[in-house]
DNA sequence: CATGAATGAGCATTCATTCAT
DNA sequence: AATGAATGAATGCTCATTCAT
């Protein structure tokens, strides 16, 4: 027991430091230059230690998206859960979402950069939103409905709503790829307008 | 600004149909599929034509950007210069960037393709919006804060300005996004929706 | 046209010097041995001019297949069309299979070497000959019971005539096993041989 | 003849499961597709322990091999010791031959498979039989000229005995590959065939 | 005795680019 | 103006082997 618990650590320890390493080299030099060999040689490591812990490359992939998808939600929920109104849902999704950018910085810029360069094999993307059926974008829909009801935010119609969830949805991903780019920016600040912004969209008249 | 008169007729066609075969497979299938190989074929031509016409693959995909450029400008100056008021420009600017999308869907969905995928020698995004100092979001900033002495907008600070920019700009892009993943997007009415959202988000309380 | 074939030929030149050399090196030093890096270097030249000509190492290994195929039928058809009898065939069926492999030495040692080696996807045997469906068993049991028939053989059950020529089948591919161990065989006497040793194990007696 | 006495039965037990594994995936997939990773994962241990019961997985192999011959010498020596003339001794090797592969089958497969790869540093086959050098055949040689004096079978040259002695191997070992496509083959009636064949072959006119 | 971890060489394949013709 | 041919580096991946524990 002793045993496999130590060794298993070892191994989460380098799983971790080659899921670093790459999370470095994708958010600083972007997806392309995360080869194994340039993943290797920034852990310090051979090709074939990341062959031997992980299955594949896209296995390693995988485990950079949901492990910040997993990350992601453990931080967002209880915020999401304490509201009671979709006012309170909305601003809070808006701003925690920021706020979990400026945690995760490097990790959130890594996994936007996978996401945007994931194709399947005929080339189609994989992630690109689908105003109609993303997940995402439906919740947010429901809740703009719901906000309606509850006399916070104006009319919408299905399409409209969807536009402007699919509006939060492309604020808060074309945030991260302004991080990529800019060093020092205030993420509260910033989180403080895009709030704003949105609220004032939304609200009733 | 031509930068070279010299261009044959012959020449100019080659390039054009180069440069549409090469939109099309990035569109459709996305940057990564875009090899030289990939294109030639889609052209019926061999590789060499190619490196014959262009002096690299990267100068044939910076045609592919600057070429588009050039055309949105053409298409939206007129209707620009013609707006008299900050609201009205912004509003035209909104309407008439996601109009220039429905006319030329392959092509803004090729080069937003090549933006989040064009890197430079260090790796560091060549395209990417820094809020600071990107050229459309300075010119967006300058028309929030003339919309405010002109009445129709609320107070901005410099930093709000900038993000409701970048917001913009961010539904503009992620909208191309959208669209190489929704084939039957009614843009029309996505415009509409889009000037309604930021004429709200701006507009004086 | 004059330039077109010019060019086919030198790639079918270049095609050959592969093929021969990927020969060469499988015969003398067994499938394994065959990389594209061994065979590249055997040749002279870079590993990509392999994957210029021919669509992947596959694709080499079936044409060295099928090109000695196309050989030994261009060889073998004639002699056995002008045979009358089930004795006569048979008989010329091994003496030329047998004179074919002194003409074409080091290409059968491959290509037994590579039938020898070739697995599906679960690792399952392509080409071992299964008694009762391989192709040129069958023909051979037709040509046993038809020389039964020209009273030349004695009576043979369906199994018992497939014992044989899976038996004739057998020395042919064997022989080939021999010739990558044995430099100096006589392969006209050894032809004289199995004719004889055949002959007897199918007469009437 | 064992090499060492000082396995203890844990380290024979071990190394008998490893071969059995070894034996088993070799058989039914091919030797291309036992590697130590495959065996390891059969045998459900980690792959260093192959190598430390192994001095290499060319050991691994040749134990198979040797295994095997030292089975195959067990069963069939007092069959042939029983035997009183050269004819009864052939018919009896061909038949007892047969018979040891009904209840050796996997691991005959798995020999003739590796004896079909096994090369030397050079490259040259390992295992390949030379008309003039292989022991086997030289036995059968010096047998088929005993029955010959006997006055049972015809006249032999040195040659022509040879090539009779390596088409009864040729005979057995190709049935052997005909064990790996042919999942219900009748050995005891395939084993009379043969022994039919080359009594008549052999036999005196 | 046994293991998990790591290595480094080798694999087939793809790519942008160059060049003689 | 265009091409086919060739290059050499890079890619993800597998392998037998080694070694500290």
């Amino acid at each position: 027991m002793k045993s496999q618990k130590k060794l298993s650590f070892i191994e989460e320890a380098r799983r971790n430091q080659i899921m670093t390493c790459a999370i470095e080299i994708i958010s600083s030099r972007g997806y392309a230059q995360a080869s194994l060999a340039q993943i290797a040689k920034e852990a310090g490591i051979s090709k074939g230690v990341i062959s031997y812990h992980f299955s594949s490359k896209d296995d390693l992939i995988e485990q950079i998206v949901s492990d910040l998808y997993e990350s992601g939600s453990t931080f967002m929920t209880p915020y999401l859960a304490a509201q009671t109104t979709a006012l309170g849902w909305i601003n809070t999704y808006i701003e925690k979402n920021v706020l979990f950018m400026k945690s995760h910085r490097k990790h959130v810029i890594a996994v936007t950069e996978i996401i945007f360069h994931a194709r399947d094999e005929e080339g189609k993307p994989r992630h690109f939103r689908n105003i109609d059926t993303d997940a995402t974008i439906n919740v947010l829909v429901k809740m703009l409905h719901r906000g309606t009801m509850e006399g916070d935010f104006r009319e919408f119609t299905d399409f409209s709503a969807r536009v402007l969830a699919a509006t939060i949805r492309s604020a808060i991903d074309g945030l991260s790829f302004q991080l990529a780019a800019s060093l020092d920016l205030d993420l509260d600040a910033y989180a403080k307008e895009l709030v704003t912004i949105f609220q004032m969209a939304a609200r009733k008249v």
